[in-house]
DNA sequence: TAACAGGAAAATT
DNA sequence: AATTTTCCTGTTA
């Protein structure tokens, strides 16, 4: 695993970096991304319409800003493995990178992608819990501002900063400028700023699910359920943390979030009363339709569609 | 304890 | 009629 991949350009230990143009693209400043390629590549295969300019910009500054290491490129599998230790090599290309190298573009590339937006809302929402502060920044007060200073410091081994913005509301700090953010600190305030705008683009793109309805098409048949977790499997960027493609190619998915799957389905269908229990049921009766199946190695809350596209 | 497997039947379209 | 929902008994990890 400690191999640099070609395909996957580890950059340096610690900063994995995603195709460059991304960077460019959203003009996001980080000093640190020294190479620029020419090379294009779609950043998500879902529609233009939604935040995703915003959100690139938002990895690449997640992994630039990643601390100490090469913790970070230990961090992917070690953070599958929180949930299975031993992650079959073949659902999981991304740490099969030093194979070849030469399939291993577009496809890993974009689950890389989809497992990284998890991992990154995952790491928001845990924050979110242990300081007991909300994901929108802009509602925080001035006492959640301070907490959020205080870990993300500590997470990122930033120089305290937290005096510098006493008295601010959320509402005023995501109003400032990464300009008046280094004028406040030095030392780690583009940093920060950085920090607040992964926050900011995080809570935006979660605005779809808290009451907003999932899709728009609206066309005409009821869906069945294997669409609607196609649906979901296709924004990662807003579901990634609830339900994910562990192989995408072969079609391997987890439900990360059980709940929350069910609660999105329940919604979909006007079923208030939907749970993980019923809509588990209901993708029990595709394994006889060969719609979906459990994977060869069965593991909980992982399944996969007998026919991926 | 939660996920899993499926039978049975009601409900929804 | 097809599909999903609801409820259920029992098993597995």
């Amino acid at each position: 695993m400690g191999s640099a991949s070609p395909g996957l350009s580890v950059v340096s230990p610690g900063c994995l970096l995603l195709s460059p143009d991304v960077a460019l693209r959203t003009g996001v400043e980080k000093p640190a991304v020294e190479t620029v390629g020419p090379e294009k590549r779609e950043w998500s295969p879902s529609p233009p319409a939604t935040p995703e300019q915003g959100l690139s910009a938002f990895y690449l500054s997640y992994f630039n800003m990643y601390p100490e290491d090469g913790s970070w490129v230990a961090k992917v599998p070690a953070a599958s493995a929180r949930e299975e230790p031993l992650e079959e090599p073949e659902q999981c290309p991304v740490i099969d990178s030093q194979a070849s190298g030469s399939s291993l573009d577009e496809h890993s590339l974009e689950q890389v992608q989809s497992m990284v937006v998890g991992e990154v809302l995952k790491d928001i929402e845990t924050a979110c819990k242990l300081l007991n502060i909300t994901a929108d920044p802009g509602d925080w007060s001035p006492g959640n501002v301070q907490k959020w200073l205080l870990w993300t410091e500590h997470q990122y081994r930033l120089p305290p900063a937290g005096k510098a913005f006493q008295e601010l509301g959320g509402k005023e700090l995501c109003a400032m400028s990464e300009e008046q953010f280094r004028q406040r600190a030095p030392l780690g305030g583009d940093v920060l700023h950085a920090h607040l705008d992964i926050w900011k683009s995080a809570s935006t793109s979660e605005e779809g699910w808290t009451d907003g309805e999932v899709d728009s098409s609206c066309s005409g048949q009821p869906i069945h359920l294997w669409q609607f977790l196609k649906e979901l499997l296709l924004k990662p960027h807003s579901y990634g943390r609830f339900i994910r493609w562990l192989n995408k190619e072969k079609g391997i998915f987890k439900i990360e979030d059980s709940a929350q799957v069910a609660r999105l389905w329940g919604v979909r269908k006007n079923r208030p009363a939907m749970n993980y229990d019923k809509l588990s049921r209901s993708i029990r009766q595709y394994y006889k339709k060969g719609i979906i199946r459990k994977p060869d190695i069965s593991q909980r809350l992982v399944y996969q569609f007998v026919h991926p596209v």
